[in-house]
DNA sequence: ATAGATGCAAAAGCTTTGCACAAGG
DNA sequence: CCTTGTGCAAAGCTTTTGCATCTAT
């Protein structure tokens, strides 16, 4: 699969420019169902299968960034730069967050477990000011992080 | 929902029990179904949906913590006190990292952004010492973290 | 006695996939 | 042309839930 992938061409159809370019164009990290509903203006007939392969795809190519956050749902990031994200645990929507990226931790990590490190992922979990107006944040309860 | 959990009366079934127990014993960071497969071996008739209810519980309980990792699927800890964790590419396997938890990093992001920050993940992502070995780490060509 | 828990099965929510047809290069 | 992509629908997987029954306390 691994190189199948890498001899593939990738072809610019109409569907994938238009999920690539909405993307690049909001800064709101919107799920596949988001983007498939927002697509769906330009592109009425387009299928969510078809914007869960191109997201897949152009995740795969760089483009875009698949966020595997702790929600249950996926989001996707126009922005293929790595960066760190708050993500509210009432709405569950995410926003970039205003810190640089570390480095310089897998090294040690390595050495001390033996597992190749690739990279890792960093999210705060917080309530944005919207949910935090509301009387009752739902879910906050629930919260046990640290 | 909130108020209603608190003055809830929590009892100590042979199923909670047993579910806390094996968590407790173990440092392998299973998986509701994985749980569930353990737990038959002394409680043949328990269900998924009681392991479920009951992960959920103990750790609004903070007898353990649910790991909500990148993965698709949530994982559980007997360890609820709060550390970072590695997450294997391939297998999905989770250990724990043996690095300290930062500290201090909230306020300044509450500032800049208007959040309420509760807390923070942090996870590494790596490939585990037996996927290593394999030739080809299936998965692996897919990974675009940092 | 009674609020809380269980087992079972159905349903829900997100994502993936098989297939026949369409279209980019 | 012929390989890659699409639309549609079905299936997959993890998790949640309704309900009748059971059980800690």
């Amino acid at each position: 699969m691994s190189e199948l992938k890498k001899q593939q061409n990738f072809r610019m159809t109409r569907q994938r420019g238009i999920i690539l370019e909405e993307l690049r164009r909001i800064n709101t990290h919107p799920s596949a169902d988001e983007i498939y509903e927002q697509v769906r203006k330009q592109q009425p007939r387009i299928s969510l299968g078809t914007v869960y392969r191109n997201l897949e795809i152009l995740s795969e190519l760089g483009e875009i960034q698949k966020l595997e956050t702790g929600s249950s749902i996926k989001r996707f990031d126009g922005n293929p730069v790595n960066h760190y994200h708050i993500r509210c645990i009432c709405c569950d929507r995410v926003v970039d967050a205003p810190v640089e990226p570390l480095i310089n931790t897998s090294k040690d990590i390595h050495e001390a477990t033996n597992y190749k490190i690739i990279g890792h992922r960093f999210e705060f979990i917080g309530v944005c000011p919207e949910c935090s107006d509301d009387a009752v944040a739902p879910g906050l309860e629930k919260v046990k992080y640290l």
